[in-house]
RNA sequence: GGGCGUAUAGCUCAGUUGGUUAGAGCGCGUCGCUGAUAACGACGAGGUCCCAAGUUCGAAUCUUGGUACGCCCA
């Protein structure tokens, strides 16, 4: 016996005893204990941070990440899945910083970074809970008692060995970076930040001359003008931009005569601007202008280097500065087409100097110059404004300008500006900072060859957003000035400056005159709670010095920096293991990846920081040893999903202030983890943008998982009934193996069980498409489209539920529980609730076993306890039947053209009608639907079913060109074929075709020669009949009712009356009954009479009579527009 | 300003290499079924496939240019 299935099913309750039973059965233990030997497929789990709640876009993630690893270790690798979590950075530093009421570095500082770096280790673990939680209660399998963790002494020597490995390759180096700077505050914003703080301001804008020089370095009467809105950047001025495909006018002042040069297309509105008259003397490209030298507007520094010069790479020299220069990033929507460059003041302008540099002997190129110190306020090296803060002095340059006759024009501009988010008064400057840089650009190309052999779902972001990205890469700025992160491991000789990095936390203590370490073990001693781990972060690992092998004397001391923590999870392909110090064996077999998956956002950063590290670490031919053997591409992961962005139930972003999505957790409680895997599987693809609505999700139960239930409801309720029970028909002398898997082959010798060829066509049908099922989502599944294999699976259950059930249920009732039909039914829907389980295993894996724990458990204790320890069930072939599925179509075509047929007719389908009349375009399959009347008679609730050769009378032949296979051959012709086809006769054109196989039309003024499948052949349902037309048939109605016909109505009116009244007596569906029928309509009397046979086996009464029933309460009803009173009462058994 | 993506029914989304009646679910309407039953099913209405131009015998699909929205970066 199958244990009863409760018909109003709470997949949330059913959920949480599947849960229950995974965890007590260690299940997944048991599943990756199976795959032991096995190949691997190996899955990276993207660290995600605890210090938030997690939130439905995770949700998504995490059931990607679990569909895949799930579906192939049914198919026969070993996955592991490793956990893992990201617990560095600045929003761990922002979170603590919350709690404790600060802000700023000084304000960490003061409160001592010491319990600060304390509090973080704490704070990255607060919602660790609500994390496992919700991963456990989505069914996602993973595992994470033994997660890494990037603060880990192991993984932060890991990502020591890596950095040391770069360093010494030469790839790690010192540089600048400009930044958004605090000068107040001392200190860089984020992005985050700085976005939080533009506001509207008025700045000066001024139109400067730059005065050209000629060959021979003599001041020329033309200037460039240029335009800038930060006056206090001039003296820092380095080039002036052009672009080179501009046009730049020269023109001449009608009033002082003087020469400028300026955009073409800007000289009127500047002029206007400036209230000057000029006139255009000439024309030229700006790739003309590039090369030629001009004099600053502050000499400071051209004193001395003006006339420097220096050798390029490609032989020859040039001026080291005040040069035009070409720039593509110059345009004429404001200013003049001419750009001040001040590289230390902006990010652009810096590049152009690198670039710039690129040009010369390695060392030689101009050096950044920088007036202004890290307290916004000028150096000694613009001594006439030495000591003020660089926007106060706008006024005082602008009026030296003037002076000097260098200021052609001057007004105020209104932009947005960026200001200290928490100190509105300070405007923020940009400004380059020391930094430390991945030479990231040198495997640029190798990045880009990696990137080719990465499979991307959707394909789009290997060209577009990940390769563009790859395409415009610049070093990685790897150091930030904060506290909690992975310490930068490079110490630095006090007295040379000479540096070196460190692989591990044993490698420094090994160095020679080590002292610092008691400061880790006095704290340790002082608080034996503080994890081990934190010797190896800030402020412990600062302490530690030693002796200097650069100069004798000497002492080393680490740079006070930490590292991007997007460098961190970026190094888990061999982090996670401790490699190379430890986990040489793991690193090995699990890498690279087979399968990773993210959201879109991580493209610059979880997919770029691994690809990266990566590309540099294992892909360097020239600096190859032992850990660092190049590996073949791509690596470290070979397929990637990424995931679309999740909006809210608004369409917008989700906000928790908005409430625009519910929590995880309440959808978990009201409909169950299933459901939403189910959405996120199955409604769309999973990169698209993805609008997480309760309703959508709730969805899910009636479209699938409800209906599926259903299925398996039907057959557990009818199998008790009828005492089907697969365990007992096993025969004695076939014993299942140890862990069976319960496949066909299994029952081959049970009792009832015969083999497919020898079932129903209905039975070989459902079977078929079972097979086509599954070969189609492997097929899907391997190619890791989720959403395909989804809906392939849906159409299944859909005709297992609404073709396969709904047609066999007579068989399901039939009273003689020994025939072959009824159990070929059973054995054949077991078989495809058995096999679906494991189908949908991977999808909804509490409801599959769910299914499969009951379904399977009745064949005793050597069947697998659990479907997700069932290898993934593979199409066979030999059991699909391509036509028995076409024919099948065309079948429940016809019902559904008759059920058509009938609506239009209002004929409802509980009136027998005599017959129904087909006709097919095509012919061929006509022999075998005329076998199957019976099926079309039942459903469509007919005598007869006729195959009509006078087709003529009910119908016209429309005829048109089969474009797909005409149109190469006519090309041009086809418009006029398809006139011809039209205007043809369309019945003589198929009887000639039909005769000789050919025919020729005359289309324009040639002429074409058809056969069979040249043409397209409609039939449209002449006027006058209940007819329907699909694209194959139509299906006539024989609307004329006789007497009989309309007593077997009314006889079927009262069955139905009957049936609704044993509901409502709650009866058994065994329980015999009683019927009384008190009317005074002869018609019912009569059909009643006539059908008694009838009304009696579908109601399983013992007796009908035309008199009440004692002991049994009447109810009143209308049946063909005449009154009767019914009775039922229930016989004793 | 640049890059990438998206735009199809009232809503949420499919639509395979270009092929002439553009699909599904929900919602809506009508009806049916009543031994899966607080379910289920059928049928129907509903579309200028964002706009424009182009390529083609033929465009939701390819090209170009717009528009709107989203994301990333400046």
């Amino acid at each position: 016996m199958f244990q009863p299935v409760e018909n109003n099913a709470s997949f949330p309750s059913l959920e949480n005893e599947i849960l229950e039973f995974w965890k007590e059965q260690d299940i997944y233990g048991k599943s990756l204990e199976r795959r032991a030997d096995a190949p691997r497929f190996v899955f990276y789990e993207g660290p995600p941070t605890a210090n938030g709640m997690p939130h439905p876009g995770h949700c998504l993630t995490r059931a990607i990440k679990d569909l895949f690893p799930r579906y192939r270790t049914m198919r026969g690798f070993y996955c592991e899945r490793k956990g893992g979590w990201d617990t560095h950075g600045l929003p761990v530093e922002v979170e603590v910083c919350k709690e404790l009421g600060i802000h700023s570095k000084e304000e960490i500082e003061a409160f001592g970074i010491e319990p600060f770096i304390h509090k973080c280790q704490q704070s990255v673990w607060r919602y660790m809970r609500e994390w496992e939680r919700l991963t456990e209660r989505l069914g996602f399998w993973i595992h994470l008692p033994d997660a890494y963790v990037t603060y880990h002494k192991t993984y932060v020597e890991s990502v020591w060995w890596s950095l040391k490995t770069l360093f010494d390759r030469g790839l790690l180096y010192q540089g600048h970076k400009i930044v958004w700077w605090w000068a107040q505050g001392g200190t860089a914003l984020s992005a985050g930040e700085v976005g939080q703080g533009y506001r509207e301001v008025a700045d000066p804008s001024v139109f400067v001359r730059f005065p050209l020089l000629d060959d021979e370095g003599q001041r020329t009467d033309t200037s460039l003008l240029v335009w800038t809105t930060t006056p206090w950047t001039l003296p820092s001025n380095q080039f002036a931009a052009v672009h080179p495909e501009l046009t730049y006018a020269t023109v001449t002042d009608t009033e002082s005569g003087e020469k400028l040069i300026l955009a073409d297309e800007l000289v009127e509105t500047v002029a206007t601007k400036a209230k000057r008259e000029w006139t255009v003397e000439s024309t030229c490209t700006g790739r003309q202008l590039v090369g030629r030298r001009y004099l600053p507007p502050f000499d400071d520094y051209y004193r001395e280097l003006g006339d420097r010069r220096a050798p390029l790479k490609t032989g020859g020299e040039d001026y080291l500065a005040w040069r035009i220069l070409s720039a593509d990033f110059v345009t004429t929507e404001s200013g003049t087409g001419a750009v001040h460059q001040a590289p230390a003041f902006g990010e652009v302008d810096y590049e152009v100097l690198i670039a710039d540099q690129e040009r010369f002997v390695s060392g030689e190129g101009p050096e950044l110059i920088c007036a202004v110190g890290p307290d916004g306020k000028f150096t000694s090296e613009a001594p006439d404004y030495e000591g003020r803060w660089v926007k106060e002095a706008d006024k005082d340059i602008c009026r030296d300008l003037r002076e000097r006759n260098l200021l052609l024009h001057l007004d105020q501009y209104l932009h947005e500006y960026p200001f200290c988010w928490r100190a509105e008064e300070d405007p923020l400057i940009q400004y380059p900072r020391q930094s430390w840089f991945v030479r990231t650009t040198k495997f640029q190309d190798r990045m880009l060859a990696n990137n080719q052999e990465i499979n991307w779902l959707p394909d789009h972001i290997k060209g577009g957003r990940f390769g563009k990205f790859l395409e415009s890469n610049v070093d990685w700025a790897l150091s930030r000035e904060r506290f909690w992160g992975t310490p930068l491991p490079i110490w630095v000789c006090d007295q040379t400056g000479k540096q070196e990095a460190v692989a591990s936390y044993a490698e420094l203590l090994a160095k020679p005159g080590v002292q610092g370490t008691e400061v880790w073990t006095a704290a340790k001693q002082a608080n034996p709670e503080l994890v081990d781990d934190l010797c190896v972060h800030k402020p412990y690992i600062d302490e530690v010095t030693y002796d200097s092998p650069f100069a004798a004397g000497g002492r080393m001391r680490r740079v006070s920096e930490v590292i991007d923590c997007w460098y961190d999870s970026g190094a888990m392909p061999f982090a996670q293991w401790g490699y190379p110090h430890q986990g040489h064996d793991e690193f090995q077999a699990q890498f690279p990846a087979d399968f990773i998956s993210e959201a879109i956002d991580q493209t610059r950063g979880w997919f770029y920081s691994q690809l990266a590290i990566s590309t540099l670490l294992f892909a360097d031919p020239d600096n190859r040893t032992a850990e660092t053997e190049p590996v073949d591409f791509p690596h470290p992961y070979r397929n990637c999903i990424v995931l679309g962005l999740m909006m809210g139930e608004d369409g917008q972003k989700m906000s928790k202030s908005k409430r625009n999505y519910r929590e995880p957790t309440e959808i978990f409680d009201k409909y169950g983890a299933d459901a939403l895997r189910w959405f996120f599987f199955a409604k769309q693809a999973p990169w698209t943008t993805i609008r997480y609505s309760e309703s959508s999700i709730k969805e899910s139960i009636p479209e699938f998982l409800l209906r599926l239930w259903n299925v398996y409801s039907f057959f557990v309720i009818y199998a008790n009934i009828d005492g089907f029970d697969p365990g007992q028909l096993l025969a004695p002398d076939h014993a299942l193996a140890a862990n069976a898997q319960l496949n066909a082959a299994d029952f081959a010798a049970a009792r009832g069980f015969r083999p497919i060829a020898q079932r129903g066509e209905l039975d070989r049908w459902i079977l078929s498409e079972l097979n086509r099922t599954l070969s189609g989502v492997v097929e899907r599944m391997d190619a890791y489209d989720n959403f395909a294999a989804c809906q392939l699976i849906n159409e299944f259950v859909d005709g297992l539920s609404n073709w396969y059930v709904r047609r066999s249920r007579d068989r399901f009732w039939a009273s003689d529980k020994e025939s072959p039909e009824k159990l070929d039914a059973y054995w054949t829907l077991y078989e495809c609730l058995l096999t679906t389980s494991k189908l949908v295993a991977p999808f909804v894996p509490f409801l599959a076993d769910t299914l499969w724990r009951n379904l399977a458990s009745v064949c005793g204790p050597q069947v697998l306890e659990s479907v997700h320890l069932c290898d993934f069930p593979g199409g066979d072939d030999a059991v699909v039947d391509e036509q028995l599925s076409t024919r099948m179509r065309l079948l429940r075509e016809i019902a559904s053209l008759g059920r058509s047929a009938r609506m239009d007719a209002k004929l409802k389908v509980r009136q027998p009608l005599a017959k129904v009349e087909v006709i097919l375009a095509d012919a061929t399959h006509q022999p075998w639907l005329a076998a199957h009347d019976a099926l079309l008679c039942t459903e469509l609730n007919v005598k007869a079913i006729e195959y009509t050769a006078d087709a003529e009378k009910y119908i016209e032949y429309q005829v048109q060109p089969n474009f797909k296979r005409l149109g190469p051959r006519v090309g041009k012709l086809m418009p006029a074929v398809k006139q011809a086809l039209g205007e043809a006769d369309g019945g003589a054109l198929l009887a000639e075709l039909t005769d000789t196989g050919k025919v020729e039309l005359a289309a324009g003024d040639q002429t074409v020669e058809l056969d069979n499948e040249d043409i397209q052949v409609r039939l449209q349902a002449k006027p006058g009949w209940s007819a329907a037309q699909g694209t194959s048939c139509v299906v006539v109605l024989s609307t004329e009712l006789t007497e009989e016909l309309l007593r077997e109505g009314l006889a079927r009116d009262v069955v139905r009356l009957v049936q609704d009244r044993r509901k409502q007596l709650q009866c058994e569906f065994t329980d015999r009954i009683s019927i009384g029928i008190v009317t005074d309509s002869d018609d019912v009397k009569a059909a009643v009479q006539d059908n008694l046979d009838y009304i009696a086996a579908e109601t399983l009464a013992n007796r009908v009579i035309f008199e009440r029933l004692a002991d049994s309460d009447r109810v009143e009803h209308q049946v063909g527009g005449d009154k009767i009173v019914l009775h039922v009462s229930v016989d004793a058994p």
